[in-house]
DNA sequence: TCGCGAATAGAATATTTTTTCTATAAAGCG
DNA sequence: CGCTTTATAGAAAAAATATTCTATTCGCGA
């Protein structure tokens, strides 16, 4: 090959690099498809972590991307920069412009006025915050555990979860799922009853929170008659799965006018799952 | 001066060194009296600046201090670190919001080690946390308010999201349903395919997070094609939903291990439809 | 199956950045 | 006023970090 036909214009390095994160994400999506592996990996992890790229080295970035600092670096050229100091210059001088805190966000967010979405969303931002707080402070690790215990010597997993519970009735179901745990979800499509599934050596979480829903409160009566462990996650002491369970998790939750997010049940439900996942692999 | 009488205590570089930003600002009130012209530019500086710390080098911030850098060093270790780089590692991983090894105490507790059920949840609950605070900072109002105006106008408000984004759709389906707005949650029970029910007027919420469900990106890609408007929720920037839908939310969710609690999405899920709801109403 | 070209890993090199050191200047004290 | 102590600037050394280069691997098409 012959250098002369090539005069100088080996890369143009910094060229068309991009000005600002839009453009940032822009290029991103652009060149994302059709890239291979190691590269993908690159774009995948950027993709995901844009904000890491200001406070980290390339040796770090790469590693948590899975892949070798020169991947890394063929990435940030692919991207229009020279190298990876060039990228990282324009996320440094943009965050010098300020690096909001958690209070300032806030006020950011409720600036377009009273009820407007972004309001709301600072609302429930707050108030699930609090109820994580709360639910940290006021779980009781040996009831807990109790419940992790009662769940992994389990044969097969039974989970109720109806309306406002459903949708951790379902994650948890794919939280067993991903973990190969034996689980069946009872969801109430075509109004089937599934109760004679739950057979000898079975466990149910029954999830319900008021106003409690009938279904989930008669199939956690039907297991507990039939002698099987019922863990209940549950939001009050009146609630009547209070009285018909092996044991009880309760969890609050603040509520933003009529609405409640599930942050701390999900949170709740989730650990317990890991948990359960971590002491059968353990066996 | 006898040197026995003080033996080896020079500075004792980096013991009792400031471990939160708190704890950093308290610090440096405490020091700031009656220190020599230099390391008080220093310090003033910095109580200005706090948050350049992460993203600039020593020369930087000591030219911008009007310093020379060992001066600048002379006040880092006034702070109770043992230079500069140590301090910079602080805001750091402050702003990587990671705790140092999420994944260690995961093993742990695979491993049978100490750890307990309750020690997960407070690791579920700090990530939820993180998260939602991570949500106020990157969502922007202007592109929720975009997407709540898209669904105030909708006949009908389409839902999909399977596998983890499922308990999301669900729930918006629940709040949908109890403020009386018409909505359809595309569930993929018996493997039917309602795509056709989407009609002239409706709009589509459709969600999905990395590894991105084909089912999910399919139903949109027809909506649009169609000519409907569709709200995605999704995480990241090459997520396939970025290029077929009208507006974008972008909810980045901390992962524990392998698990990841919906706190932010499920916020922000809620905060979307309470304010399309509001918006209804009024009219 | 072979050959070709692109992609990759890992080491070697170049650069930047931090830290230490020393001479000089300023301030405090008898 | 001179001596001692402390603070400072600048340069030189050390460490960390980014970048380039080359041998090897991998994937594709003939």
């Amino acid at each position: 090959m012959i250098d002369a036909t090539e005069p100088e214009t080996p890369v143009v390095p910094g060229l068309g690099a991009p000005v600002s994160i839009d453009e940032f994400q822009a290029r991103l999506v652009d060149i994302s498809e059709g890239l291979p592996k190691r590269l993908l990996q690159c774009a995948d992890y950027i993709a995901l972590n844009t904000d890491r790229i200001a406070v980290s080295t390339v040796a770090e970035l790469s590693a948590a991307a899975g892949v070798q600092p020169s991947a890394f670096m063929r990435f940030c050229q692919l991207m229009g920069f020279s190298g990876f100091s060039e990228m990282q210059k324009m996320f440094r001088e943009t965050y010098k412009q300020r690096w909001p805190d958690y209070t300032t966000r806030l006020e950011n967010l409720r600036a377009g006025g009273g009820d407007s979405p972004s309001a709301l969303l600072a609302d429930f931002v707050e108030a699930g915050r609090a109820s994580l707080s709360n639910l940290a402070a006021t779980i009781d690790p040996a009831v807990l555990n109790a419940a992790v215990d009662v769940l992994v010597k389990a044969r097969m997993i039974h989970i109720v979860g109806l309306r406002r519970a459903f949708p951790i009735a379902s994650y948890l179901t794919y939280a067993f799922e991903k973990m190969e745990i034996p689980a069946m979800l009872h969801d109430g499509v075509g109004n089937f009853n599934h109760r004679h599934a739950v057979r000898g050596g079975d466990a149910l979480i029954a999830i319900t929170f008021a106003p409690y829903t009938q279904d989930t409160v008669d199939l956690a009566r039907y297991a507990q008659d039939a002698g099987h462990a019922v863990v209940a996650i549950t939001d009050a002491l009146n609630s009547p799965l209070r009285k018909i369970c092996t044991s009880c998790l309760m969890v609050s939750e603040l509520d933003v006018g009529a609405f409640r997010s599930l942050s701390a049940s999900l949170s709740l439900a989730l650990a317990l799952s890991v948990a359960v996942g971590a002491r059968r692999a353990r066996k």
